[in-house]
DNA sequence: CTCTTTATGATACGACCGTACCATATTGGT
DNA sequence: ACCAATATGGTACGGTCGTATCATAAAGAG
């Protein structure tokens, strides 16, 4: 057998060249050539790691909610161990907005394949992040928590605060991207929320 | 001269051809084939009124926004005249909700529009709808005057939740597209926020 | 009634895209 | 050392898409 290449590893380059090159041009816009060109590879071999260009789309999605995950946990051990719920809740929405250029590149490309699921059943069947409420469900753990330990209000419902908080993170990472929003004003309305939620003075001391 | 058509019925005809198949199936995947064949008419009558699909494309979306926009106003009329503060915003944000077919597809191809316009200038330059935060400033405004009357919590900050209503409002119209989350539930957060913000047995008459 | 302008139709062209095919270099197995 | 399987490259094919071109029916103006 020849050059003995790691598959995995040459199947991830290009997943990445596609995704470089679909943050640019937008995903509808993107072609196999482009992925070739942009991995510095030749068209047959996208062929051949990838043998249509629907299972390298596939990949591509699932490459990138791969590192965006990795990027939410480093960002959350960034905070420092057990840094408190409100902080580890701030880390996470914070993480989610499009405020450099990875996550701006994250953000275009997961709203572009959302938005091409409601018409493509394929996609749809995708697994698409390892279920959607992941999220959802890990604040609502944090909110709870927080109320147990008399950090939080406990008149809030958790879960629908958690929901909400998302929400808004997604809507508002969407206007910083089409320009409409900065990072700034965004991040001073999660704040606001947060505030409400939390008893006040119960900021964590790593983030302020 | 022939046969004396009138040139912007023409014109919204196909515009609206456009909208129906690209509900159907999805924006990227419309040619101007598919809009002729919808329209029944023939392709080059399409390319007849509008020269360009990119043309075809921007009054597309200027349609789609004026009727979005008609929608919202006969919701709005339909509430009865002066429901105050709370049954408008409920309203109108309910109104935003896809809900039935034609604020599914609203919802599709405004989203559809957003994305793209992050990776073409062009349709960036558009004036997209009617200035952006046009419901932002509308929704500010009746917030605040259900504070002066005492309908409302003095204490929340009226444009930060008007941003943070239209925002979850937004987030939860999409994943009730992609069939992440109901109507129900949607509005169920909705009416928490509401809640909260408003006095309570402060509800409208006539929304329940 | 003809003429000329407007409205509509049929079809052709050039480009691009995803895919398939053919060729060849590389290297592990025996 | 040679064979065979794997890895990579070059290129061609069929289809579709946006656009352009040619043709013609319809109808007000004189």
């Amino acid at each position: 057998m020849p050059k003995r290449v790691d598959h995995d590893e040459r199947r991830t380059q290009i997943a990445e060249a596609l995704i470089q090159v679909a943050g640019r041009q937008g995903l509808h816009a993107v072609g196999m050539r482009d992925v070739a060109a942009e991995a510095g590879v030749s068209l047959r071999l996208v062929q051949y790691y990838f043998q249509t260009k629907e299972k390298l789309l596939f990949h591509g999605l699932q490459h990138l909610t791969d590192r965006f995950t990795a990027r939410v946990g480093a960002r959350l051990a960034a905070t420092g161990q057990d840094p408190g719920p409100r902080a580890t809740i701030e880390a996470l929405l914070l993480a989610s907005l499009p405020t450099d250029e990875e996550s701006r590149t994250f953000h275009l490309l997961y709203s572009s394949y959302s938005i091409l699921s409601v018409t493509d059943e394929a996609l749809a069947a995708q697994p698409f992040i390892d279920n959607p409420d992941a999220a959802e469900n890990a604040l609502t753990q944090l909110i709870q928590q927080a109320q147990e330990t008399g950090q939080a209000d406990d008149g809030a419902d958790a879960r629908t605060e958690a929901i909400s908080l998302l929400a808004m993170t997604a809507t508002m990472g969407t206007s910083i991207l089409v320009g409409q929003r900065t990072p700034e004003s965004a991040t001073a309305v999660l704040q606001y929320h947060l505030d409400r939620i939390f008893n006040s003075s119960q900021t964590s001391p790593t983030t302020r």
